[in-house]
This record gives C-alpha cells, sequence and structure tokens, in this order.
DNA sequence: GGAATAGTCAAACGAGTATTTGATTAGCTC
DNA sequence: GAGCTAATCAAATACTCGTTTGACTATTCC
C-alpha cells in the first residue's frame, strides 16, 4: 500500500536525518508512512552495520523519528530485524526473478548485493551469525531452502538439456555463484586490495559483474573440452 | 583468607572449560602457556560468535582461566582481537603456500575455512565490519594488500604462459575464489538448504572442495573454447 | 630462605544502549 | 467541537558486559 518511493530526496550531509517535517499537504502522523521510514532505515543500518552494532538511535534518527516508535510498532529492535527479513525476501524474489540466463542471475545479484538499499549483506550477516541450532525449521527458512531447492531443480534441468557438463554439482555452483556474486559487499577490504582502489565504485562492480558472469559461461558444456591435469 | 578453591573444576555441563589443572609436574603458573590457552580459545569464539557477539568471559571460560586475564595480557577484548589477526595471517601463509596450483589452492582455502582453529570466518567477518573508512593505511592492512597483490601477479604469469584466458581479470578471479571457497564457512545456512542436510559434514567439505576445484580447472587457456553468448 | 615480582583471581565499577514509563497531541467519529 | 484512540515524544530505567581495583600466591633471584 505505501512505501511507493523509499526516499524521494535525501540530504548529502554525514550522518542524514531525513525529510523531518511532512509536506504541506500530509497529513502530520501517519503510522503506514512512519513504519515505512523505519523499515527502510533499518535496512540500511542493519546490512551496513549488522545487528550488533547497529544502533536504534542511528535507525530512528535516519528515519526521523523518535526512536520509541520502533518498539512501539515493531515490539524490539530484534523484531524490527525479522520483519526486514521478511521484506527483503520478498524484494529478492522481485530484483532477480526466476528464469533468467544463469550469468544474467549473477549480474544482477553482484548489483544488487552492493545496493545499500537491497542490503545483500544481510545475507553474510545472517550466515555468520547462525550457529547451525538455534533458528531450524521455521518458517523463513523453510521458505528459503524451498527456493534454493527450486534453483537447484532449475540447473538440473539444463544439465538434462545438455547445457552444463553433468558432472557439476548444481547445489555447489548456486553456492559459488551466490557467494562470488556478494564477494563485493562481503569482502570490500579485499576487493580495494586487490583492484588498488580506495572505493567500490560502480565501475568496478560492472567490471567484477562482468567478470563473474564471464566464469559462469565459461564452464564446459555436455562434453569437457580439456581437463588436462584431473587426477582422477 | 577467603574460601580456598572457589571450583577446582567445572560441572561438564554445556559450556566446557578446557583443562583446569596442569600435568602433574607441570608449573601451575606459566604466562606463555596461559596466553596461548586464551589465544586459542579467542580465534574459536571471535571466528564463531564475531567480535561483538563473543563475550570476554565465554573466551575466559574455554581457555579455563581468570577473564581478567584478558585485559592483563592483552589490554582489551579489542587488544585479543588484534592479536588474533597477526596470528591468523602468519598460519594461513603457512596453511596456504603460494606456487600451488590455483585448483590446489582453492581446495585447501576451503578447507581451512570451516576448521574452527583456523577462523577462516574472521576474514569475512572482518570484511562485514569494514566501513571502507576507519582503519585504512595500517600496518596489518599494507601486509594483507601486498600478499593479495603478490597473488594477482602470478595468476598474470600464468596469463602469459598461456594457461589461462587473458581476458579474465586476475583480481577478479582471486576475489572469486576467495569468496567462494569461503562459502561454507559464511553461507551455512544456504549450505544446508542447498544439499539438503542438517550439518556441514567432512564429506560435504570435501564435494564442495572439489566441485570449486573443477569449476576453476574449468576455466579456458589462452584460447576460449566456447564464448556463444559474450556480446563484446 | 626471604624479598621482589609476575601470575592469577573475585568482586565492584561504569559505560553504552535497548526498553519502559508516563505524558502530550493529531486525527477521527458522532 | 467534545471525546476517544492512535501516534508520537522525552526522560528514566534496567541490564549487559568490558574494564578496573585491590588482594592473594607461585616463582625466581640473591
Amino acid at each position: 500500500m505505501t512505501s511507493q518511493h523509499p526516499s524521494p530526496d535525501r540530504e548529502p550531509a554525514g550522518r542524514q536525518r531525513t525529510r523531518r517535517s511532512p509536506a504541506p499537504h500530509e497529513r502530520l502522523r501517519d503510522a503506514e508512512r512512519t513504519k515505512a521510514r523505519i523499515l527502510d532505515a533499518a535496512v540500511e543500518v542493519f546490512s551496513a552495520k549488522g545487528f550488533d552494532r547497529a544502533r536504534v538511535a542511528d535507525i530512528a534518527a535516519r528515519a526521523g523519528v523518535n526512536q520509541q516508535l520502533i518498539s512501539y510498532y515493531f515490539g524490539s529492535k530484534r523484531g524490527l530485524y525479522r520483519e526486514i527479513g521478511r521484506r527483503w525476501r520478498a524484494y529478492e524474489a522481485e530484483a532477480i526473478p526466476e528464469g533468467l540466463e544463469f550469468a544474467e542471475q549473477i549480474k544482477r545479484g553482484v548489483r544488487a548485493s552492493v545496493d545499500p538499499r537491497f542490503g545483500g549483506r544481510l545475507l553474510a550477516w545472517d550466515g555468520l551469525y547462525d550457529t547451525g541450532e538455534d533458528d531450524e525449521g521455521d518458517e523463513e527458512t523453510r521458505e528459503r531452502n524451498a527456493q534454493l531447492q527450486r534453483e537447484v531443480r532449475a540447473l538440473r534441468e539444463r544439465q538434462r538439456a545438455g547445457e552444463l557438463d553433468d558432472r557439476f554439482d548444481p547445489a555447489a555452483l548456486i553456492l559459488i555463484g551466490l557467494s562470488a556474486g556478494n564477494a563485493l559487499a562481503v569482502y570490500p577490504h579485499l576487493a580495494r586490495g586487490l583492484f588498488g582502489t580506495d572505493t567500490i565504485s560502480p565501475e568496478l562492480v560492472e567490471h567484477y559483474a562482468e567478470q563473474l558472469a564471464r566464469v559462469i559461461s565459461s564452464l564446459p558444456a555436455a562434453a569437457p573440452p580439456r581437463v588436462p591435469d584431473s587426477s582422477e
């Protein structure tokens, strides 16, 4: 219903505080609008700093609201984080639709991973925070697993069609693609050192996306062209 | 006088406490041994939980020492973390020597990444915590960058030798290899969903390492065998 | 064997922060 | 427009840890 434009305009100042007073003819109080602002701010902050280092005061300031509203609307900081997770999966499915060429999916994934609006780093945070014990079997986990399995089947289909050497395990390929696609977001320090830049520029993102797509596209089809030193 | 031994050893409930009393002929007090115990415990805890979620009380308990000793020997929790970083780079260089076949390096990297002793997750933690602003230009960063650049040169050398299509950017390939090599450690939740297992077994690690190495080995040499949809 | 020192510890302290409390007011309904 | 409820806020609270303090003791050196 709401959340049309995440942020129509933004001050280019350091720790920005998005517009404080609503437009002339807007309502002064609007629960949905406020919630949306908090969520937008929360995605950025959680994605950038992770759950523990994220400050509810920071999120509230960016959203331009009182920090108590986070408890009011989402129960707690963790409740807000969970809500983010739900919205994120929905957005993900939309931004990277299935059925695309695997290489094209990869490219989109790379671009999305470094977009602060998107919060691709959340995936890595979740994985690192994951202890393998606590949150098993919940709804969100099941949903995500189903999504992953769907992608596995899609790749397997291509193997049957002869587009990909069937000695590759689709599950492994997907994990490789996802992790490598997130690399700029997860290892910015390595990226800077490797590419010799001070910052992750849009050009670098495109370059890396291109390279990763090329690697994926180079995988041999049904008949592997050369495997000179495979010792088994 | 206070109580003599508050708790010489602890019930083996859940949070384990490694050996409390030294062997019969060992010294009761040994700074180096204590420091080493703390460091070993710290690697595991920091790697598993990240800096913020790691508890000095937990590290001390695992090391079987009083938690004040962490401040005493390393100044602070952060000081301990820095020391971990130093040792880690040294260990890394030893566990994954240069000069190996790239695919073999990858395999070793995968195995190391899931070894709690090694703490491959630390690399991801560092990257996620990295804000691109604070810790630039310090000694450790420079050293790591030099190491990365060395690997870039090595790959470029192979391109000159015709072993690898020179349309691949060595820096990008290394980032792909590193990030994909760490995938099991960084995205255990995805791995479980993809491979349909409850845990990351050693067999799964070997399987994934094998697969990733195969992908790397499949990269075309000087003449790309098939690039059907590369549009440049 | 008797200081001196380094190693170790338990308990108290204090900084940082999420959450609760209690008050204020916009916006809707009749 | 009176009254009610939802939305908002500032300030106080409560709690979780990392660090400091001060005391105790094994080890070493003369």
